[in-house]
DNA sequence: ACAAAAGTGTTCCTGTTACACCCATGT
DNA sequence: ACATGGGTGTAACAGGAACACTTTTGT
């Protein structure tokens, strides 16, 4: 209290990722490209200005997120940048049609310095989290098929799984419930549809 | 730029873990007990800012520092808090003394609202980074015995171990430096010393 | 009929666990 | 001499990886 000076703004950074057929991050128009970002209002929690920032970039809402890192404001500009990454699934892309772009998070265009720690970070987050915590369905719809799981394990983790191998582990996960439920109409053999079996997330803030 | 009422306090706070015995934690004496912490300052990096609040609490410095989270800070007090957790080895232990008091991370004394979900987060994460990232030696001397490395894991992991399966284990990992000097004046066969490799520590800011 | 993804078990291998005794020292 | 922690190998077990064929649909 005995000094005004070190007040310093408070960002909140997103990257938000998807899946369109490879893993996709949305970076913002402009001179340089952007990240979804808010200051933090008085009153407002991070994990709310996270999701403001990308409601107001975006349109969308009620989206999974999670903070990374808290980096401080690259160059000289004063205050700290709180990052988080978000994942939305496939069946809400188009909602953020317009606001800006998707691109592939490893050779993305020229951003601003500071994006790329922050972008690197959240993959590398993104890849060590898939294998111990059920992040994947993030990225489906509601009901998804083993296939369509399989492929967001695949495409994240830059390899092919065993098919048998990746069931019997899924199954064993007890993240799966299973519906009654196909998805038919591909000229193969209709799919059976899974859902995530919901449960208590831990808790961190 | 429009608006200069969002500006806010940015603190670090900081959880310094030693071994003892058992795992401690340093809380600083006053109603209620606090964390070594200050405010981040102009131009200032925020690990800078942990190891100054670390420096001003206790004197140590080059101390092991990693951030954990960041919080708003607790009840209406706007800002945020970005926390940190610290590792000391027992042998400079005593530099602390006098500034404030280890007590067990798992039942201390009432703190203010908001240290407990700190602490928490730190143990939580000291448990799981000992099983990947070499930070057991951290709470070592320069050089230290393969019965020292254990116990440490021990009491941290909350478990005995299998001294043969240990010693293997930590073998393979690349990690230890064998010397050629051995520990001896107690009443028992001398114990090897070892150092930790040194390598790059991987980037994250 | 054919193409295309869904679905299903078994074997092998590797890494983890369990376990008991002799050694070198200080008192 | 004895108490104390230092030091060493092997056998059982469990979890992960490799692997091929049949089924059901749409065209």
């Amino acid at each position: 209290m005995r000094d005004t000076k070190p007040l310093a703004p408070v960002h909140t950074a997103v990257a938000l990722f998807t899946i369109q057929g490879t893993l996709k991050l949305l970076l913002l128009p402009g001179e340089p490209w952007r990240l979804p970002g808010a200051r933090l209002k008085e009153g407002e929690s991070l994990d709310a200005c996270a999701q403001r920032a990308l409601g107001e970039a975006t349109g969308v809402g009620d989206v999974f997120l999670e903070q990374l890192y808290t980096f401080t404001a690259s160059d000289r500009a004063p205050g700290v940048v709180v990052s988080y990454y978000a994942l939305i699934p496939y069946d809400r892309v188009q909602i953020c049609a317009g606001s800006g772009e998707w691109v592939d998070p490893a050779h993305w265009p020229p951003t601003a310095p500071g994006l790329r720690q922050i972008i690197d970070c959240a993959a590398e987050r993104l890849v060590a989290k898939l294998e111990y915590a059920p992040i994947a369905y993030q990225f489906l719809a509601d009901r998804f098929t083993l296939g369509e799981l399989q492929s967001v394990y695949e495409v994240i983790g830059r390899r092919s799984l065993d098919k048998r191998n990746f069931r019997r582990r899924l199954r064993a996960s007890q993240h799966l419930l299973e519906t009654h439920d196909t998805r038919r109409g591909a000229r193969h053999r209709p799919a059976r549809l899974y859902r995530l079996r919901e449960t208590e997330p831990s808790i961190r803030g």
